[in-house]
DNA sequence: CGAATCTTTGAACTGAGTCAATTAAAGTGG
DNA sequence: CCACTTTAATTGACTCAGTTCAAAGATTCG
């Protein structure tokens, strides 16, 4: 009730935010928990910080005093290996809780770099768990949070076991144009706001791949890929695609996902009788 | 102090373990905080479960209320796809807590299977967060174990993004035999006690090429496998092919395993001058 | 406008997947 | 205890998806 700007159900007003204070009530509704939040919730406040794109919001090896959720803009998560190689770990939009790792550690183990011009809430631990004494919604919003983050890594897991590179962006899509519904914004229309070399670094691909395989479901009719705006076009196949799993009788099923483009797609026919796979 | 079965610094016994009680203070140990444990967390006791091999310590779907520590023998824990394909997600031994991914919702996200006969304890998770309000350390040790539960998972990401399925492998054993060791076992020899097709889904690979990937190993002489027992040889060169990561110059890093390599290995001259790969 | 970064595309090579068949090990039950 | 079934592990042959390397557009940013 008396958060910042936040008009309608939690969706972030992106441009005015100000580096003011949030209320607990407010952060519990962009977590889309918005029935934890109480006459209790209200009157405790958060601060807000800035974060320009291209920026950290913090570094592997700080030392670990806050989380901070984000208000609006996006983040990407990674870790830096000796060698200087950059392991996308998450992507955080509007909603996602940063710094979850490092919960029992001194440390960060992970740093994360602002994709776009973005917002936080500065949430200090002690302070949450403080409160958290004595107000059982912010102790129950912590483990729904840290159950979340979990679960999500799991999804990754998931995803990084896809039989192929087709499959893994498939369902990176996918994902990535679900959360991006839950903040109700278009389940089909998603703006990728990271580069492809993020996204392959988060599949574990090799970053042309990437472009190939968006320029495949491209002309099979899946998607339409223009830059980094992607439209979901034949979602009904795409969740077929995406269920691809390991194991017996892989041709089998790359059949069915033919069977089932076939019909559908708009652009001309392929010459030979090849299944939807790499041009 | 007053807890069971447990000889020496958190190392369990596996044999004797009964179906009594264990006090907090003991699951602090195996937890590896024994820095927690206290007078205070002494008189607080957990039952203990035991679980038969290929048995089922929870499953997918279940309403969630506990979280289990595990005392003796190992799990793998998986979710199970609507096809019916097994995604494994994690191998749990002595130490580790299981049902953390159902924090905050009401069911469990995924199984566990035990991989041995193996002991559990059966952490309520109402009692640990009404314990938690009078004695910190508990309170403290669930932050502590959450953050760890998402620390591996990152780990486990950073693994299956490996460029090459020997990284990948080379990964999950030294992985495997870090945690081994942390328990007081030998870095060198480990047991996997899961199948080949297990190791493989958590990879994200053939299970072919589970089997294919140790033996080349074995013939440049890194390991010596033998069924499920594997001896790590050549911990520099694992420690050196483990490091390999995507990017610029995969070729040159190659090379650098295969010098390292060459040296040490007692195998059989290979007749082309090919760097460390699969035959 | 030039420098740097990002993206796409091409060509060649090969790692790893699939399928199939064999061997080994572990249960099962008479 | 030994045949019999089932599951796990290995090995081989073949093929193709995806990586690597290189180079050309496209965008972004000083």
């Amino acid at each position: 009730m008396n958060g910042v700007g936040s008009p309608g159900l939690g969706i972030p007003d992106h441009g005015a935010a100000r580096c003011f204070r949030v209320s607990a009530s407010e952060v519990l509704r962009w977590m889309r928990r918005p029935d934890l939040a109480s006459p209790a919730t209200d009157p405790i406040t958060f601060a807000m910080r800035q974060v320009d794109a291209g920026h950290s919001l913090m570094i592997e090896g700080q030392p670990f005093r806050n989380l901070y959720l984000v208000g609006s803009g996006s983040f990407k998560c990674l870790q830096t290996d000796p060698d200087g190689y950059e392991q996308v770990l998450a992507f955080c939009i509007h909603g996602d809780l940063i710094g979850l790792d490092a919960l029992g550690r001194p440390l960060h183990r992970s740093s994360a770099v602002a994709l776009e011009d973005a917002t936080v809430v500065v949430l200090p631990l002690r302070e949450l768990l403080d409160h958290g004494r004595q107000v059982a919604e912010l102790e129950t919003l912590l483990h729904h949070a840290t159950g979340a983050e979990v679960a999500r890594r799991s999804d990754n897991q998931y995803l990084m076991a896809a039989p192929s590179s087709e499959v893994r962006l498939t369902r990176f899509l996918l994902q990535f144009a679900q959360r991006q519904a839950l903040l109700g914004h278009s389940d089909r229309r998603l703006r990728l706001c990271m580069t492809r070399r993020d996204i392959a670094s988060y599949l574990g691909v090799a970053h042309e791949t990437v472009s190939r395989v968006l320029v495949a479901l491209d002309h099979e009719g899946f998607i339409a890929v223009s830059k980094r705006d992607i439209e979901l076009i034949d979602l009904p196949a795409l969740t077929e695609l995406q269920r691809l799993t390991r194991g017996r009788h892989a041709s089998d099923r790359r059949a069915d996902i033919a069977r089932l483009s076939r019909p559908r797609g708009l652009e001309r026919q392929a010459p030979a009788a090849r299944p939807a796979c790499l041009q």
